[in-house]
DNA sequence: GCAGTAATTCACCATCTGATGAATTAAAGC
DNA sequence: GCTTTAATTCATCAGATGGTGAATTACTGC
């Protein structure tokens, strides 16, 4: 009956790192940064609190490692910037969808739900999101500086909005509807947003200048 | 140099507990529920901790008086459900933002900020939301409820997105434009979720049956 | 003006938090 | 096979957290 050796380190492959990061998404995205303690991260990873200061130094740096993007989004989105003006609102749609539902959906939870509790990162990520994703999408996009400053973030506050209801708030029939039939039914309105008419705007994708 | 007495009941009308009520309704929307401590609203409201359990009981219900609206969602919805169909649109759109730029702001910042992190709450507080304030505005549109219950889902997804982009976010320009401008951008959007033609779904408003 | 009550602060408590350093065990290098 | 290095737990820290009970001061009813 002798207590089977705990302390020092195991045999085989070291797998702590990977359980730590697993059970972090999960518990960020779950309960947001703040209310997300060390210890029921390393509780749920079934290892002792100090592995996470071991594998990444604190609390914050363990937040930042989890919600890297396993994605880059330039990959996900450059594509889009290339399309003809009317085909975006769904290819847009369509990559955010592909992007959500694939293995970087856990850190993209925790970031959203940390996004909109106000971190100090916040500021960062919000500028990453609407300038540098958002310009992508719309490169190449006739209009002023500011009408599509204006286009972009219409479009930024739907698919937010979608983020919000399908992923964060789970709601139904959202939450569990496909691509195509979410593509069917919101593509038309991005795609308003990005070409279509909008007041204090002359006209629908004018060719040359704004008036 | 004796100290001035410091324990004790204040001389005049007493106001702690309108002090705590703010500072606690600014922190609760600016950092969160967990993110917040009493100690920091005892602090910024220039009181003793002790103060917010000897008028709240607790974080938790002082919480639970911080979205306590000053205003009845029925009340600010309720004319919606009686107008005519193609008009509701932008009324919805209007007694939400009206709502928002009220005194009841704070509190609904901080309720916000925590329907989309995770309390306990948040559960009641999503099916007050879906059920509830949207099925106010949806109160005799023709269609099946399952029709019905997807317009809802969309509209509301366009709705907490301009809450989340103007509210949390700040994003301009959506931040700082009036209702006016919102309005015309915008309600043409709500107007198509709740009566335009949606895949799956025979025509736009229908005037009678599904199919 | 005296008694009761309400408002306020103080001094604590148990608990949890993020964090550190040493001790222990296994793997890797040679 | 011995040494070095990496992985793991333990014991512990100082500080913050939510919460409680008593002491102190002012207002209120009579």
């Amino acid at each position: 009956m002798r207590t089977p050796p705990q302390r020092g380190r195991r045999q085989g492959r070291t797998t702590s790192r990977e359980l730590i990061l697993g059970s972090a998404r999960k518990l960020f995205a779950e309960h947001g940064y703040a209310a997300t303690s060390l210890r029921e991260i390393a509780r749920d990873a079934g290892v002792d609190p100090a592995m996470v200061h071991h594998w990444f130094g604190g609390k914050e740096e363990l937040f930042n490692a989890c919600v890297e993007l396993p994605a880059d989004p330039a990959q996900v989105l450059g594509h889009v910037g290339e399309l003809p003006a009317e085909l975006r609102g769904e290819a847009l749609l369509r990559a955010l969808l592909t992007l959500w539902d694939s293995p970087a959906q856990p850190a993209l939870l925790a970031l959203l739900r940390n996004v909109t509790g106000s971190k100090a990162q916040a500021a960062l990520i919000r500028q990453v999101l609407f300038k540098r994703m958002l310009a992508l999408a719309m490169a190449g996009l006739p209009g002023s500086a500011a009408e599509l400053e204006r286009r972009g973030v219409l479009v930024a506050s739907q698919m937010i909005g979608l983020m919000v209801a399908r992923y964060l708030l789970r709601a139904e029939p959202l939450a569990s509807a496909g691509h195509d039939e979410l593509a069917a039914l919101i593509a038309p309105v991005l795609q308003h947003y990005l070409t279509g008419p909008l007041p204090g705007t002359g006209s629908a994708v004018p060719g040359t200048g704004h008036g």
